[in-house]
DNA sequence: CGACGGGACGC
DNA sequence: CGACGGGACGC
């Protein structure tokens, strides 16, 4: 879904919305893979790539490609079918590779194909997805979290609307035991980094899923298993525990001091092909994940964001309608203190954001689904309404969303496509949704033409602007939190070490302005919104710390060395260099350790005793419209709601500052690990 | 506290 | 039909 080919603000070719038909251009007979960069005639792209691969599956043995390729090409381009046969029996295999010629339109036919067709004489949907290496060859990179105690009633499409907020999801797969029963786990992932590490930082040990008593665990995820079979692989994961099933010791990454210091880690490819033509890369060209933080580089296939619920059988993800409620309900159940839902609030109001630039090719694909018939009948109007009544954590969500956005843009939210000025969260989950029903009644949402090129532009300024918004929400909470500490302990020798931080403070201003000159960008989707894009990465580098290291050393159950991440909430194997370097620099002054005493206690109490709260946004609302943030001194106190915006949920985690000197984990951490 | 999804062309 | 290096004892 979304993101694959990366981004290139390339229209599909003729995207004229769907079902309307693509003339077959002139087919290229070209038979496979690879090709030796024909690049003079055929379309141009940047990248090396003239097309990309889809592989098929669920197709029936009986399937023709006469029957195939009509219906892929309703949504792109495509060069080849190629149906798969044995090779001795000739036997078709159940599954086929097309061939379209960008990614875009690879993307468009996951979306609107995934499990959502039925082949004649199919027996399920087929399945669609990027063949196998496509991805990569692609540049595409993804980041995969362990997502732990879900609730095992929820869906895929639950799990994937908690994480919308912090990206596009691109795939969610739910972990299940032999009678399809949810194991209360499963995986979700995002195509940046950044995503990953907002919903990491808004959801790890924060979230509690309605019916679970604890909540979400995310991180990224242990590189996959490797499967028997499997020979080209698993690059540059050299650890010895392979098979061993740890925990990296779960605190919860404190809030992201990294985007200060360079969380795009130096140069450290090894095992990695470097992305194609990464200069092309949205966001500040990101170096290709490493392999702790994604799951393997294999096995990117799955992308689709395929929902076979257990529910199967159908197609249209609207029709699990009955799911839907469950997450409106889920986010705020018990008591309210404690249930909390995360959330993201943009620094804009949506109605400044003309709609028609918000319905971007997700969402649009997504509406089309959403105000079928089948949601039309979902009749939980009454309950949505109620959750969302009561708004727990209230905000502004709702004045804000109510005057400006109409069913559709409520609709193409809901769907958490992640449209430019959302307030995603389970909880606006309940507004939008809810203010989507009226709009399934007054007619059938219709759906505009999708403006890719602008829109497409749209989606990922305002997805990087999201996470910007996260990070700096996050960011705050971090700074506000050592600034308190710091006054409280005051260790002179420290205050160096915490120079970086100040430093950074000062970049506040800059940092906001540079979201809100981005949302605008993204608002009027004009082709000028590049180069008032500061990508993030150049903002990290303007503000790298002189000296600092965030891994950590531990040991696994195993009796591994491993490398945390405080900061990110990675884990490796590998011992980083920065660590080594760090460690040499350290060994010097080594009277600091005793300095760690005091911060956990003082910490954990606090952390403890501490009742996690919505995230409230308007706090970075305000602040980041504000020319000079002077901001975290004091907790603020918004008497709009009542609500106490300091010490956000992030607290839960561990943020002692400590732990940005040393490597040495924390008391809470130890307790965390052995919880 | 749960860890990875069917099938995978072709030289 | 091969598949990517760094190191080996400890709770």
């Amino acid at each position: 879904m979304g993101t694959a080919g990366g981004f290139r603000p390339i229209p599909g070719p003729g995207d004229g919305g769907f079902g309307s038909g693509f003339q077959p251009p002139p087919v290229v007979g070209q038979k496979r893979g690879y090709p030796f960069a024909g690049r003079g005639s055929s379309p141009d792209h940047s990248d090396g790539s003239n097309f990309a691969k889809l592989f098929v599956g669920s197709v029936p043995r009986t399937a023709t490609e006469e029957i195939i390729r009509p219906l892929f090409e309703e949504h792109g381009n495509v060069i080849e079918v190629a149906l798969i046969k044995d090779k001795r029996t000739g036997q078709q295999q159940g599954c086929c590779f097309v061939k379209y010629t960008t990614s875009e339109e690879a993307d468009r036919a996951i979306r609107n194909l995934h499990n959502q067709h039925t082949l004649p004489g199919g027996v399920g949907p087929i399945q669609v997805r990027y063949a196998d290496g496509e991805r990569e060859r692609l540049g595409a990179v993804e980041y995969k979290l362990f997502v732990g105690s879900l609730n095992k009633q929820a869906s895929e499409k639950e799990v994937k609307e908690i994480f919308s907020p912090y990206g596009v999801v691109e795939d969610v797969y739910l972990m299940r035991d032999e009678m399809k029963q949810s194991r209360g786990c499963g995986f979700v992932k995002y195509s940046h980094r950044d995503m990953a590490l907002a919903a990491i930082n808004a959801l790890n040990g924060i979230f509690t899923m309605r019916g679970c008593d604890q909540p979400l665990s995310v991180r990224f995820a242990d590189p996959k298993k490797p499967r028997p079979g499997d020979s080209r692989g698993t690059p540059a994961f050299g650890g010895p525990g392979f098979g061993s099933r740890f925990q990296p010791p779960g605190p919860r990454p404190t809030p992201n001091f990294g985007e200060f210091m360079g969380d795009r880690i130096p140069i450290d490819v090894r095992g990695f092909r470097p992305p194609i033509d990464a200069g092309i890369h949205p966001f500040g060209g990101q170096l290709p994940p490493r392999s702790s933080e994604m799951g393997l580089p294999l096995n990117l296939g799955g992308l689709a964001g395929g929902f076979r619920g257990p529910n199967q059988g159908l197609v249209n993800p609207a029709s699990s309608a009955s799911q839907q409620n469950f997450n409106q309900s889920a986010s705020q159940h018990p008591p309210p203190g404690l249930q909390v839902s995360p959330v993201l609030k943009t620094s804009q109001s949506p109605k400044q954001l003309p709609p028609s630039n918000q319905l971007h090719s997700h969402a649009l694909t997504y509406s089309q689904t959403q105000t079928s018939p089948a949601l039309a009948q979902q009749h939980n109007q009454p309950q949505n309404f109620n959750s969302s009544g009561q708004l727990p954590f209230s905000q502004p969500a709702p004045s804000q969303e109510s005057p400006g956005l109409g069913g559709q843009l409520a609709v193409s939210q809901s769907m958490g496509a992640s449209s430019a000025a959302a307030t995603h969260t389970p909880l606006s989950m309940n507004l939008q949704s809810h203010a989507a029903a009226p709009s399934q009644q007054q007619l059938p949402t219709p759906i505009q033409p999708p403006q890719n090129s602008p829109s497409q532009l749209a989606h990922m300024l305002s997805q990087q602007k999201q996470t910007l918004q996260a990070r700096f929400q996050s960011s705050q909470q971090a700074f506000s939190q050592l600034q308190q500490q710091l006054q409280l302990i005051q260790p002179p020798n420290q205050s160096s070490t915490l120079q970086p931080s100040s430093q950074t403070i000062k970049q506040q201003p800059h940092w906001a302005g540079v979201v809100t000159h981005t949302a605008a960008s993204a608002a009027s989707a004009t082709s000028d919104a590049h180069t008032s894009t500061v990508p993030p990465a150049a903002i990290n580098t303007q503000v790298v710390a002189p000296v600092k290291c965030n891994w950590t050393e531990h040991t696994s159950p195993d009796g591994y060395k491993y490398y945390y991440n405080s900061v990110t909430g990675e884990s490796k194997w590998e011992r980083p260099e920065e660590l080594s370097v760090i460690e040499q620099q350290q060994q010097k002054p080594p009277i600091l350790q005793p300095h760690n005493q005091p911060h956990p206690q003082l910490l954990s109490t606090q952390q403890l005793s501490q009742t996690p709260q919505a995230q409230l946004q308007t706090q970075f609302q305000t602040q980041s419209q504000m020319p000079h943030p002077q901001p975290l001194q004091q907790p603020s106190f918004h008497s709009q709601e009542g609500a106490y915006t300091q010490m956000q949920p992030a607290n839960n985690s561990i943020n002692d500052p400590t732990r940005f000197h040393q490597g040495f984990p924390t008391t809470q951490e130890w307790a965390w690990k052995n919880k």
